[in-house]
DNA sequence: TCTCGTATAATTGTATACAATCATACGAGA
DNA sequence: TCTCGTATGATTGTATACAATTATACGAGA
């Protein structure tokens, strides 16, 4: 609850304000690719590219120093992190261990509202799985792991978890996910989802961890032969 | 390697530039509880609080933004997050887990030299532990555990474990450890350390997990009963 | 030719000025 | 008295100016 309002008003903060704006430009543009690895990005150049003065660009470099993307050294410059394959791997390995410890925590805390609407999302995303309306299974894949996040009743936790979500989906043009995963992927949510509900949190966590392993396996079996352009990655 | 250099320079930001000076203090008083939850951050008082002008302030509250500590309202303020016990309960388990994941890569990747320099931190701190040499303990401590995530081999989760620590050792002026908790500390990872030399990865996941739970527990039961002060807190 | 020191340029760090937005107080009108 | 609109002040958002630091170029001396 708190922190949905924080996301929201994050967003607006991102679509409105010259530093929001900077910041999410640059970590696509890095995750993406446009710039090389150890790439110096100074800011006038920044700035004058997007149009805006130094004080934004400034700010957003700090942020996404914090996030590891770039690299600050004092009176000298700003340097592209970049992010490899492994980095990739590695952070759907981590992922996998926080989703499990999320989905057994859930167990113990979500509450009758949270469960309800987690039980709706995978009965709509049924539904769209059968007609192939890949881009609402998309969403209500997303949304099923924000739900899960937020029901595990930890703040700490779900701004780790959301944090690495959002990082996931910006690499999604470099690796993108079979069609066919999202079916799947719902049915496994099914089975997380059940496990939540029978209130066994040793299979919930099993099946969560599981769920990410899933899920990377296909999108680097997925990403090296083929690329379907225009698919969201199923988580 | 790389990360190592990172963090000196990083050092070097924070001690020498008036934003790392800012946000480290902001950081230190948000978590030893200077500032009430939700209380307004101002950034011409914090600027004349600290004799600095409002940019270091600005990109300082940007960065604690990133790490959850304040919330910014576009166009309103900065208001204080805080950190509840239950926060650092769960900051334990999640970092409980990727301790053991970080083990676990640890035996994997680590390199001879790397291998040298852990036997050498417990041998070392075995001595310190029979001299009762706390301080040196409790450095060689923190410096096992950075080996342990630098032998991992993994930039992010080396990046994620940092962050934890870090943010760990900022909040023992609340919870302070046992002082005969650090050679029960260094025995555990004597332990972690003889799984990684034996290639047993599954044990040096096991232990190194244990080691943080044990740690956690330590310290909540010696912050409710007992509080020691000047001394450091272990692991 | 090579080395080293100095001068100059480029870049970041910080401070301040101005613009935009939000909160508050106050008064007119119902 | 209550409501609503406006004016005023406070605060943040952005741009720019200045200071400090670093990189580079060039020339003097060996």
């Amino acid at each position: 609850m708190e922190m949905g309002n924080y996301d929201v008003k994050q967003e607006v903060t991102d679509k409105y304000s010259l530093r929001g704006r900077v910041f999410h430009k640059l970590r696509e543009d890095i995750l993406s690719g446009k710039y090389e690895e150890h790439e110096e990005l100074k800011e006038v150049a920044i700035g004058e590219e997007l149009g805006v003065s130094r004080t934004p660009v400034r700010e957003a470099f700090r942020q996404l120093e914090l996030e590891g993307l770039i690299q600050i050294i004092p009176n000298k410059g700003a340097y592209v992190t970049g992010i490899t394959e492994k980095d990739v791997k590695d952070i759907y390995m981590i992922r996998s261990l926080l989703e499990g410890l999320c989905a057994r925590w859930a167990t113990e805390h979500i509450t009758p509202e949270q469960m309800d609407e987690m039980e709706e999302n995978v009965y709509l995303a049924e539904f769209h799985a059968k007609k192939g309306h890949l881009e609402q299974l998309a969403e209500l894949d997303n949304r099923f792991h924000d739900i899960l996040y937020e029901a595990c009743d930890s703040k700490m936790l779900e701004h780790q978890l959301k944090d690495f979500h959002q990082y996931v989906l910006r690499v999604r043009k470099k690796t993108l996910s079979n069609v066919n995963r999202g079916p799947k992927s719902n049915e496994e949510h099914k089975q997380i989802m059940e496990a939540i509900k029978a209130k066994d949190a040793d299979l919930a966590e099993k099946l969560a961890h599981q769920h990410m392993i899933n899920a990377y396996n296909n999108m680097v079996q997925k990403g090296l032969h083929e690329a379907y352009e225009n698919h969201e990655t199923q988580t």
